[in-house]
RNA sequence: GCCCACGUAGCUCAGUCGGUAGAGCAUUUGCAUGGUAAGCAAAAGGUCACCAGUUCGAUUCUGGUCGUGGGCUCCA
């Protein structure tokens, strides 16, 4: 029987390939008209993948396809092809190591040249010639020493290096035209189809990471099977462009930070405070109704507590240095935990006042290197929604689920739907017993099935003192961010000697849970920025309507609804300046109210108001009575 | 911290191949009292980030400092 099955590809075209083929999809698009020159090019033996058979040997089969890994496959190709451009344009250029990532490619390179932007459109230039050349793209396997040889005779120190650090045993290397690479592969067939590529950016990387080793330069750069698929990408970009919370904290007045004051040290506007204030008045109202106390902490500790915490042995780079109070170091908190622990050694506890669930709205200081701070994202001063849980090794079960329950919901709420949860697990050089972390991660994982999401796996990712869950959640523009985490600790309890005392009169070991839901206020404004694009629910929005006159005759009525709607405990703002009605809608509108009310004599005549929602080209004019029965159902009902 | 780019009016930006600068918006003041995305006019506003150097002369060139932006795990 023979060893070549045909298949029908999503084009309707038909193909011979070998039994257990995988069939890459470059495309994300299998099932929308899958490009010929796309699948052609790994089914011809250079992307094959034998780990997936095929079911059956009649003419028409079930193929896997992988648009995963059909994307990095074409991405991987694509960094090749800007290397061997990069190679062209600058023959001195060493490359270092070039991966397909999430959202494309890059190549780290070595050269004399800095690379400007200019270079760039040089380089894509250069790509597309390579690409009209047709070249194909085969696979070589040699002995590590032929190969060591090879990149001995062109000089490749980074490859002689990497492949130095591999097992002996054949390597492959992956060839086009004049251009060979060290490299595992699969490739695409043929430079042909990598027509609409990108380069985006230059960056600099270290070699290997590593701060110690040497500065390359990295491009970045993307690539799609046609130009449709590039321009969306393109738009995309643009839209996380719009969507930048430091741009839209600027236009909407919410935030700022000075440099000459010290970077990732936020101020808050009027507007931001009060965005910033409804968030936290919510926060706290939803963690008493869910059994939560709050707490108030003190901004700095004695060296004595860091000590006893342990945070100036493990967590000391991210601390700041030490003030001198009557001949003792304090230090200005970067985490709220040992304080929590001092309240909790106040008194004896039994195991009837367990579980503790006490929440701060904390705020602390961390050293983050001046090149990492971005907007309200990563800052040096923020303010996290903390919580620590103590209980009893009965009741962590019920308490991890209902922090996660409590968790989801909260995302809800606030918009977000998508979200992944992630348990981390114990690595190396960690402390606690080992049967403590058995029965914490069990009841993580439970927790994770019990709110019916799927457990995603992260092995050895917990902290040295403690398994936790991360949620990642997803934006309105598909980007994720890691928000809440759930996380146990059996460092503090033990450095502290913190116990309570059980049924038998005996001590124990409390467990210690530490969560932050939305993680910092700060962190999380950004990114609810980012996910409305500014245009926050009314519920949330710092302003909710804004009341605009259309001539001073109506002043003393905008005046009366405006008191009207803060009896409501709504937020109006009165716009009565002397300006031209279109102007001020106009204001009104690209501050991205909700609710833009215009009174003109009619409405005055009538009692009535002319509303024009956001989002809305027209305006709907209504009686006060309708429109604040409106407002209740859009806004109070949803606080 | 490191690499690259950038730093001009409150904001967004133009400009000066070396002769101390300009627009729009915002602001202030007049006029206009206007019905759903910018009414008209005038004025005011800048040590061109900071510090050195070169030069008759530096916002422009050179070096440094500070700040901002894009990056610095993702293994050929």
């Amino acid at each position: 029987m023979s060893n070549m099955i045909k298949v029908i590809l999503p084009d309707k075209s038909v193909r011979e390939v070998e039994k257990g083929t995988t069939l890459y999809d470059f495309t994300g698009q299998i099932g929308k008209g899958l490009q010929k020159a796309a699948l052609a090019a790994e089914i011809n033996g250079i992307a094959v993948d034998l780990s997936t058979p095929v079911n059956s040997d009649s003419e028409i089969n079930i193929i896997t396809f992988d648009s995963e890994k059909g994307k990095n496959i074409f991405w991987h190709s694509a960094s090749h092809l800007m290397a061997q451009a990069v190679k062209r344009l600058f023959p001195d250029a060493k490359f270092a190591i070039g991966p397909a990532i999430d959202n494309g490619f890059y190549y780290d390179i070595d050269m004399k040249k800095s690379l400007v932007p200019e270079d760039l459109t040089a380089i894509e230039a250069e790509m597309i010639k390579i690409v009209e050349e047709k070249l194909d793209i085969k696979r070589e396997e040699m002995s590590r020493s032929d190969a060591l040889n090879y990149f001995t005779k062109i000089n490749e120190v980074y490859k002689i290096e990497l492949l130095n650090d591999l097992p002996e045993g054949n390597v492959s290397l992956y060839r086009q035209g004049e251009f060979a690479d060290l490299c595992r592969g699969p490739h695409v067939m043929n430079t042909e189809i990598l027509k609409s590529v990108k380069l985006l950016s230059i960056a600099g990387a270290y070699w290997r990471g590593d701060e110690k080793n040497k500065m390359l330069q990295r491009i970045y750069g993307i690539a799609f099977t046609d130009q449709k698929a590039l321009n969306k990408h393109l738009e995309f970009l643009e839209e996380v462009k719009k969507r930048d919370h430091r741009k839209l904290g600027k236009e909407l007045d919410l935030f700022s930070t000075h440099e000459d004051v010290g970077g990732g040290l936020v101020y808050w506007h009027p507007n931001g405070a009060r965005l910033r204030n409804v968030l936290e008045e919510w926060w706290r109202k939803e963690h008493f109704k869910n059994g939560y106390d709050i707490l108030y902490t003190p901004h700095i500790g004695r060296a004595h507590l860091w000590e006893t915490s342990g945070h100036l042995g493990f967590y000391k780079q991210n601390m700041y240095s030490p003030m001198e109070i009557d001949e003792q170091d304090y230090y200005i908190k970067p985490m709220n935990c040992p304080f929590h622990i001092k309240i909790y050694q106040t008194s004896l506890h039994s195991y009837r006042d367990l579980p503790l669930r006490w929440a701060e709205l904390g705020t602390v200081y961390r050293y983050e290197k001046s090149g990492v701070l971005h907007g309200l994202l990563r800052v040096r001063g923020f303010t996290q929604d903390d919580a620590h849980i103590f209980c009893t090794p009965e009741q962590i079960e019920d308490e991890v689920k209902e922090v996660l329950r409590f968790s989801l919901w909260m995302w809800k709420t606030l918009g977000f739907t998508d979200i992944k949860a992630y348990l981390a697990t114990k690595p190396e050089g960690s402390v606690g017993e080992a049967s403590r972390w058995e029965t914490a991660q069990e009841s993580l994982r439970k927790a994770i099935e019990s709110a019916n999401l799927k457990v995603e796996m992260d092995e050895g990712g917990g902290a040295f003192y403690g398994p936790k869950i991360d949620l990642k959640v997803r934006d309105a523009i598909g980007r994720e961010w890691q928000m809440t985490t759930i996380q146990f600790d059996f460092n503090m309890p033990e450095r502290f000697d913190m116990y309570y005392v059980g049924e038998d009169g005996q001590k124990h070991r409390p467990y210690m849970v530490h969560r932050a839901l939305l993680g910092s206020i700060e962190r999380f404004v950004g990114i609810l920025v980012e996910h409305y694009a500014g245009r926050f629910p009314a519920w949330i929005a710092p302003v909710q309507a804004i009341l605009i006159n259309v001539s001073e005759e109506q002043v003393e009525f905008v005046n009366r609804v405006k008191s009207d709607m803060i009896d409501m405990e709504l937020r109006p703002h009165v716009d009565i300046r002397n300006e031209s009605m279109g102007y001020k809608i106009r204001e009104a509108v690209s501050q991205k109210a909700p609710y833009v009310c215009v009174f003109g004599k009619n409405e005055v005549e009538n009692g009535s108001v002319s509303v024009r929602k956001r989002g809305e080209k027209d305006s709907v004019t209504m009686k006060l009575d309708e429109f604040y029965k409106l407002l209740k159902e859009d806004i109070v009902n949803k606080r």
